[in-house]
DNA sequence: TGGTTTTACGGAAAGCGTAAATATG
DNA sequence: CATATTTACGCTTTCCGTAAAACCA
Protein backbone atom coordinates (compact mmCIF):
# COMPACT_ATOMS: atom_id res chain seq x y z
CA UNK A 1 0.00 0.00 0.00
CA UNK A 2 0.92 3.60 -0.78
CA UNK A 3 0.28 7.18 0.44
CA UNK A 4 -0.33 8.00 -3.14
CA UNK A 5 -2.90 5.49 -3.44
CA UNK A 6 -5.07 6.78 -0.60
CA UNK A 7 -4.85 10.12 -1.90
CA UNK A 8 -6.51 8.38 -5.73
CA UNK A 9 -8.53 7.03 -3.23
CA UNK A 10 -9.83 10.42 -1.31
CA UNK A 11 -10.53 12.04 -4.99
CA UNK A 12 -12.09 9.86 -6.36
CA UNK A 13 -14.53 9.81 -3.19
CA UNK A 14 -14.83 13.76 -3.75
CA UNK A 15 -15.27 13.82 -7.44
CA UNK A 16 -17.24 10.78 -7.79
CA UNK A 17 -15.07 10.50 -11.31
CA UNK A 18 -11.98 8.97 -12.30
CA UNK A 19 -11.02 11.96 -14.86
CA UNK A 20 -11.57 14.65 -12.53
CA UNK A 21 -9.74 12.36 -9.69
CA UNK A 22 -7.12 12.22 -11.86
CA UNK A 23 -6.91 15.69 -12.70
CA UNK A 24 -6.49 17.09 -9.26
CA UNK A 25 -3.49 14.37 -8.19
CA UNK A 26 -1.86 15.91 -11.21
CA UNK A 27 -1.83 12.44 -12.61
CA UNK A 28 -2.85 10.83 -15.82
CA UNK A 29 -6.32 9.21 -15.48
CA UNK A 30 -5.41 5.15 -16.54
CA UNK A 31 -2.77 6.06 -13.05
CA UNK A 32 -5.48 6.54 -11.00
CA UNK A 33 -7.64 3.60 -12.38
CA UNK A 34 -4.42 1.23 -12.21
CA UNK A 35 -3.27 2.10 -9.00
CA UNK A 36 -6.98 2.21 -7.58
CA UNK A 37 -7.49 -1.17 -8.94
CA UNK A 38 -3.88 -2.42 -7.18
CA UNK A 39 -5.36 -1.61 -3.96
CA UNK A 40 -8.37 -3.73 -4.33
CA UNK A 41 -6.38 -6.56 -5.27
CA UNK A 42 -4.02 -5.78 -2.56
CA UNK A 43 -7.08 -5.58 0.40
CA UNK A 44 -9.05 -8.16 -1.79
CA UNK A 45 -11.82 -6.25 -1.66
CA UNK A 46 -13.70 -4.15 -4.17
CA UNK A 47 -13.79 -0.49 -3.04
CA UNK A 48 -16.02 1.31 -5.59
CA UNK A 49 -18.87 -0.03 -8.15
CA UNK A 50 -17.70 1.70 -11.37
CA UNK A 51 -21.28 2.25 -12.31
CA UNK A 52 -21.44 4.31 -15.93
CA UNK A 53 -21.60 8.24 -15.13
CA UNK A 54 -21.19 7.37 -11.29
CA UNK A 55 -18.42 5.75 -9.01
CA UNK A 56 -20.49 4.02 -5.93
CA UNK A 57 -18.33 3.03 -2.99
CA UNK A 58 -19.02 -0.17 -1.67
CA UNK A 59 -19.45 -0.40 2.35
CA UNK A 60 -15.66 -1.94 2.35
CA UNK A 61 -14.86 1.36 0.59
CA UNK A 62 -16.68 3.63 2.97
CA UNK A 63 -14.58 2.00 5.31
CA UNK A 64 -11.41 2.77 3.79
CA UNK A 65 -12.32 6.10 2.66
CA UNK A 66 -12.75 6.93 5.93
CA UNK A 67 -9.29 5.65 7.30
CA UNK A 68 -7.65 7.26 3.94
CA UNK A 69 -8.83 10.85 5.27
CA UNK A 70 -7.32 10.22 8.90
CA UNK A 71 -3.86 8.79 7.89
CA UNK A 72 -3.67 11.23 4.88
CA UNK A 73 -4.52 14.14 7.32
CA UNK A 74 -1.66 12.27 9.60
CA UNK A 75 0.64 13.28 7.32
CA UNK A 76 -0.68 16.17 6.34
CA UNK A 77 -0.09 17.63 9.90
CA UNK A 78 3.27 15.36 10.55
CA UNK A 79 4.41 17.83 7.67
CA UNK A 80 2.97 20.83 9.50
CA UNK A 81 4.55 19.94 12.90
CA UNK A 82 8.01 19.65 10.82
CA UNK A 83 7.57 23.02 8.52
CA UNK A 84 7.16 24.28 12.33
CA UNK A 85 10.55 22.58 13.29
CA UNK A 86 12.40 23.60 10.59
CA UNK A 87 11.31 27.44 10.43
CA UNK A 88 11.73 27.88 14.40
CA UNK A 89 15.65 27.83 13.56
CA UNK A 90 15.72 25.56 17.15
CA UNK A 91 19.01 24.93 18.12
CA UNK A 92 19.81 21.75 19.84
CA UNK A 93 22.06 21.23 22.77
CA UNK A 94 23.69 17.56 23.43
CA UNK A 95 24.99 17.20 26.65
CA UNK A 96 26.73 13.65 28.72
CA UNK A 97 27.05 13.56 32.10
CA UNK A 98 28.49 10.59 34.24
CA UNK A 99 25.67 8.21 34.83
CA UNK A 100 26.57 9.18 38.70
CA UNK A 101 26.69 12.82 38.81
CA UNK A 102 23.62 12.83 36.79
CA UNK A 103 21.10 12.45 39.80
CA UNK A 104 23.06 15.44 41.62
CA UNK A 105 24.03 17.73 38.55
CA UNK A 106 20.60 17.63 36.32
CA UNK A 107 17.74 18.47 38.99
CA UNK A 108 19.79 21.89 39.29
CA UNK A 109 20.84 22.21 35.32
CA UNK A 110 17.73 21.23 33.75
CA UNK A 111 15.17 23.15 34.92
CA UNK A 112 16.89 26.90 34.77
CA UNK A 113 18.25 25.83 31.34
CA UNK A 114 14.42 25.68 30.09
CA UNK A 115 13.54 28.13 31.85
CA UNK A 116 16.67 30.26 30.48
CA UNK A 117 16.26 28.76 26.99
CA UNK A 118 12.96 27.45 26.06
CA UNK A 119 14.03 27.42 22.70
CA UNK A 120 17.00 25.16 22.83
CA UNK A 121 16.19 21.33 22.64
CA UNK A 122 18.10 19.51 25.14
CA UNK A 123 19.21 16.25 24.59
CA UNK A 124 20.60 14.07 27.57
CA UNK A 125 22.71 10.90 26.98
CA UNK A 126 24.49 9.28 30.21
CA UNK A 127 28.22 8.22 29.40
CA UNK A 128 30.57 6.39 31.36
CA UNK A 129 33.90 7.46 30.09
CA UNK A 130 33.40 11.22 29.49
CA UNK A 131 32.34 14.73 29.67
CA UNK A 132 31.42 16.43 27.04
CA UNK A 133 29.26 19.09 25.43
CA UNK A 134 28.54 20.32 21.98
CA UNK A 135 26.30 22.69 21.12
CA UNK A 136 25.03 22.90 17.38
CA UNK A 137 23.24 25.96 16.31
CA UNK A 138 21.63 26.98 13.39
CA UNK A 139 20.52 30.03 14.04
CA UNK A 140 21.80 33.50 16.34
CA UNK A 141 22.67 33.27 19.66
CA UNK A 142 24.21 29.74 21.22
CA UNK A 143 23.91 29.80 24.09
CA UNK A 144 27.27 28.53 25.69
CA UNK A 145 27.36 30.30 28.82
CA UNK A 146 25.81 28.90 32.20
CA UNK A 147 26.61 25.51 31.25
CA UNK A 148 29.66 25.04 32.11
CA UNK A 149 29.13 22.93 34.97
CA UNK A 150 29.33 23.17 38.65
CA UNK B 1 6.83 9.97 1.74
CA UNK B 2 5.68 6.65 2.18
CA UNK B 3 4.39 3.81 4.83
CA UNK B 4 7.52 1.92 4.23
CA UNK B 5 9.90 5.29 5.75
CA UNK B 6 7.07 5.33 8.49
CA UNK B 7 8.32 1.56 9.78
CA UNK B 8 11.75 2.00 9.40
CA UNK B 9 10.80 4.90 11.93
CA UNK B 10 8.95 3.31 14.33
CA UNK B 11 11.13 0.11 14.25
CA UNK B 12 13.94 2.18 15.11
CA UNK B 13 12.31 3.96 17.56
CA UNK B 14 11.44 0.54 19.42
CA UNK B 15 14.71 -0.95 19.11
CA UNK B 16 17.24 2.41 19.13
CA UNK B 17 19.79 0.36 16.73
CA UNK B 18 19.57 0.58 13.35
CA UNK B 19 20.33 -2.69 11.96
CA UNK B 20 18.23 -4.16 15.06
CA UNK B 21 15.28 -2.48 12.84
CA UNK B 22 16.57 -3.13 9.66
CA UNK B 23 16.17 -6.85 11.05
CA UNK B 24 12.75 -6.43 12.52
CA UNK B 25 11.62 -4.63 9.19
CA UNK B 26 12.96 -7.48 6.89
CA UNK B 27 15.33 -5.22 4.84
CA UNK B 28 19.31 -4.32 5.18
CA UNK B 29 20.58 -1.98 7.27
CA UNK B 30 21.59 0.82 4.58
CA UNK B 31 18.02 1.00 3.47
CA UNK B 32 17.02 1.95 7.02
CA UNK B 33 20.17 4.53 7.10
CA UNK B 34 18.99 6.15 3.53
CA UNK B 35 15.32 5.91 3.95
CA UNK B 36 15.48 7.38 7.07
CA UNK B 37 17.79 10.40 5.96
CA UNK B 38 15.12 11.04 2.90
CA UNK B 39 12.20 11.48 5.11
CA UNK B 40 14.65 13.60 7.15
CA UNK B 41 15.64 15.72 3.84
CA UNK B 42 11.65 15.74 3.23
CA UNK B 43 10.33 17.23 6.36
CA UNK B 44 13.29 19.24 6.69
CA UNK B 45 13.93 18.43 10.27
CA UNK B 46 16.24 16.07 11.97
CA UNK B 47 14.17 13.57 13.69
CA UNK B 48 16.90 11.21 15.30
CA UNK B 49 20.66 12.27 16.45
CA UNK B 50 22.88 9.14 15.92
CA UNK B 51 25.23 8.80 19.16
CA UNK B 52 27.47 5.84 18.54
CA UNK B 53 25.61 3.10 20.34
CA UNK B 54 22.34 4.63 20.63
CA UNK B 55 19.65 6.10 18.87
CA UNK B 56 18.25 9.71 20.48
CA UNK B 57 14.85 11.05 19.10
CA UNK B 58 14.64 14.83 18.29
CA UNK B 59 11.83 16.39 19.57
CA UNK B 60 10.43 16.52 15.91
CA UNK B 61 11.27 13.03 15.64
CA UNK B 62 9.59 12.34 18.48
CA UNK B 63 6.08 14.20 17.23
CA UNK B 64 6.80 12.40 13.79
CA UNK B 65 7.05 9.27 15.34
CA UNK B 66 3.54 9.39 17.22
CA UNK B 67 2.08 10.10 14.08
CA UNK B 68 3.61 7.16 12.19
CA UNK B 69 2.45 4.87 14.81
CA UNK B 70 -1.38 6.45 14.84
CA UNK B 71 -0.80 5.95 10.47
CA UNK B 72 0.69 2.66 10.43
CA UNK B 73 -2.05 1.18 13.26
CA UNK B 74 -4.93 2.80 11.26
CA UNK B 75 -3.04 0.91 8.23
CA UNK B 76 -3.27 -2.06 9.93
CA UNK B 77 -7.27 -1.60 10.79
CA UNK B 78 -7.94 -0.96 7.04
CA UNK B 79 -6.53 -4.29 6.25
CA UNK B 80 -8.52 -5.62 9.19
CA UNK B 81 -11.54 -4.37 7.74
CA UNK B 82 -10.96 -5.12 4.11
CA UNK B 83 -10.27 -9.04 5.60
CA UNK B 84 -13.37 -8.74 7.57
CA UNK B 85 -15.32 -8.00 4.25
CA UNK B 86 -13.47 -9.88 2.15
CA UNK B 87 -14.31 -13.77 4.47
CA UNK B 88 -18.02 -12.55 4.79
CA UNK B 89 -18.39 -14.27 1.09
CA UNK B 90 -20.74 -10.17 0.97
CA UNK B 91 -22.97 -10.99 -1.51
CA UNK B 92 -23.67 -7.72 -3.60
CA UNK B 93 -26.77 -6.28 -4.84
CA UNK B 94 -27.13 -3.16 -7.48
CA UNK B 95 -30.73 -2.09 -7.44
CA UNK B 96 -31.65 0.57 -10.18
CA UNK B 97 -35.25 2.29 -9.84
CA UNK B 98 -36.63 4.91 -11.92
CA UNK B 99 -36.25 8.53 -9.43
CA UNK B 100 -40.17 8.76 -10.16
CA UNK B 101 -40.62 5.58 -8.47
CA UNK B 102 -38.09 5.35 -6.05
CA UNK B 103 -39.96 7.38 -3.20
CA UNK B 104 -42.91 4.77 -2.97
CA UNK B 105 -40.67 1.65 -3.61
CA UNK B 106 -37.94 2.55 -1.61
CA UNK B 107 -38.77 3.10 1.88
CA UNK B 108 -40.81 -0.40 1.47
CA UNK B 109 -38.16 -2.35 -0.09
CA UNK B 110 -35.21 -1.44 2.03
CA UNK B 111 -35.87 -2.15 5.41
CA UNK B 112 -37.68 -5.54 4.70
CA UNK B 113 -34.33 -6.21 2.43
CA UNK B 114 -32.14 -5.11 5.48
CA UNK B 115 -33.92 -7.05 7.96
CA UNK B 116 -33.85 -10.35 5.79
CA UNK B 117 -30.62 -10.63 4.22
CA UNK B 118 -27.86 -8.17 6.70
CA UNK B 119 -24.72 -9.87 4.69
CA UNK B 120 -26.15 -8.77 1.34
CA UNK B 121 -24.70 -5.06 0.64
CA UNK B 122 -27.64 -3.01 -0.94
CA UNK B 123 -26.55 -0.48 -3.71
CA UNK B 124 -28.98 1.78 -4.79
CA UNK B 125 -28.90 3.65 -8.02
CA UNK B 126 -31.13 5.85 -9.31
CA UNK B 127 -31.79 5.63 -13.20
CA UNK B 128 -33.87 7.48 -15.88
CA UNK B 129 -34.43 4.86 -18.58
CA UNK B 130 -34.40 1.57 -16.92
CA UNK B 131 -35.73 -0.65 -14.65
CA UNK B 132 -32.61 -3.45 -13.61
CA UNK B 133 -31.62 -5.64 -10.88
CA UNK B 134 -27.81 -7.98 -10.73
CA UNK B 135 -27.41 -9.72 -7.98
CA UNK B 136 -23.79 -10.59 -7.86
CA UNK B 137 -22.87 -13.48 -5.60
CA UNK B 138 -19.42 -15.17 -4.43
CA UNK B 139 -21.41 -17.30 -1.52
CA UNK B 140 -23.87 -19.56 -0.85
CA UNK B 141 -27.18 -18.42 -1.32
CA UNK B 142 -28.51 -15.64 -3.79
CA UNK B 143 -31.57 -14.22 -2.49
CA UNK B 144 -32.88 -13.69 -5.44
CA UNK B 145 -36.80 -14.32 -3.96
CA UNK B 146 -38.32 -11.13 -2.54
CA UNK B 147 -37.06 -8.74 -4.63
CA UNK B 148 -39.23 -8.43 -7.66
CA UNK B 149 -40.68 -5.61 -6.56
CA UNK B 150 -43.80 -4.04 -4.74
C1' DT C 1 -21.13 8.56 -31.61
C1' DG C 2 -19.29 10.84 -27.49
C1' DG C 3 -17.71 10.36 -23.03
C1' DT C 4 -15.62 7.42 -19.55
C1' DT C 5 -12.81 3.66 -17.92
C1' DT C 6 -9.62 -0.12 -18.72
C1' DT C 7 -5.69 -2.55 -20.99
C1' DA C 8 -1.06 -2.59 -23.15
C1' DC C 9 3.41 -1.18 -23.32
C1' DG C 10 7.65 1.55 -23.00
C1' DG C 11 10.37 4.88 -20.26
C1' DA C 12 11.51 7.18 -15.83
C1' DA C 13 12.01 7.00 -11.02
C1' DA C 14 12.35 4.92 -6.59
C1' DG C 15 13.65 1.12 -3.42
C1' DC C 16 16.87 -2.22 -2.21
C1' DG C 17 21.20 -5.09 -1.54
C1' DT C 18 26.22 -5.73 -1.74
C1' DA C 19 30.45 -3.83 -1.01
C1' DA C 20 33.45 -0.22 0.41
C1' DA C 21 34.23 3.81 3.28
C1' DT C 22 33.75 6.49 7.52
C1' DA C 23 33.32 7.20 12.36
C1' DT C 24 33.84 5.86 17.08
C1' DG C 25 35.45 3.66 21.23
C1' DC D 1 40.60 -3.58 16.01
C1' DA D 2 35.58 -4.22 16.50
C1' DT D 3 31.13 -2.24 16.09
C1' DA D 4 27.78 0.85 14.01
C1' DT D 5 26.35 3.86 10.39
C1' DT D 6 26.84 6.06 5.95
C1' DT D 7 28.10 6.36 0.96
C1' DA D 8 28.56 4.39 -3.69
C1' DC D 9 26.80 1.83 -7.29
C1' DG D 10 24.15 -1.39 -9.98
C1' DC D 11 19.97 -4.04 -10.32
C1' DT D 12 15.14 -4.81 -9.84
C1' DT D 13 10.67 -3.29 -9.08
C1' DT D 14 7.18 0.03 -9.21
C1' DC D 15 4.92 4.08 -11.02
C1' DC D 16 3.33 6.77 -14.68
C1' DG D 17 2.12 8.62 -19.40
C1' DT D 18 0.70 7.78 -24.19
C1' DA D 19 -1.90 5.21 -27.24
C1' DA D 20 -5.29 1.89 -28.28
C1' DA D 21 -9.25 -0.86 -26.93
C1' DA D 22 -13.63 -1.75 -24.45
C1' DC D 23 -17.84 -0.24 -22.50
C1' DC D 24 -22.09 2.12 -22.26
C1' DA D 25 -25.60 5.77 -22.96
Amino acid sequence: MNLRELEYLVALADQRNFRRAAEICGVSQPTVSTQLKKLEEELGVALVERVPRNVIFTAAGQEALARARRILDEVAQMRGDAARHGESGTTRLRLGVFPTLAPYLLPHIVPRFIAGFPDVELLLTEEKAIFWCVVWSRARSMPRFGLAGP
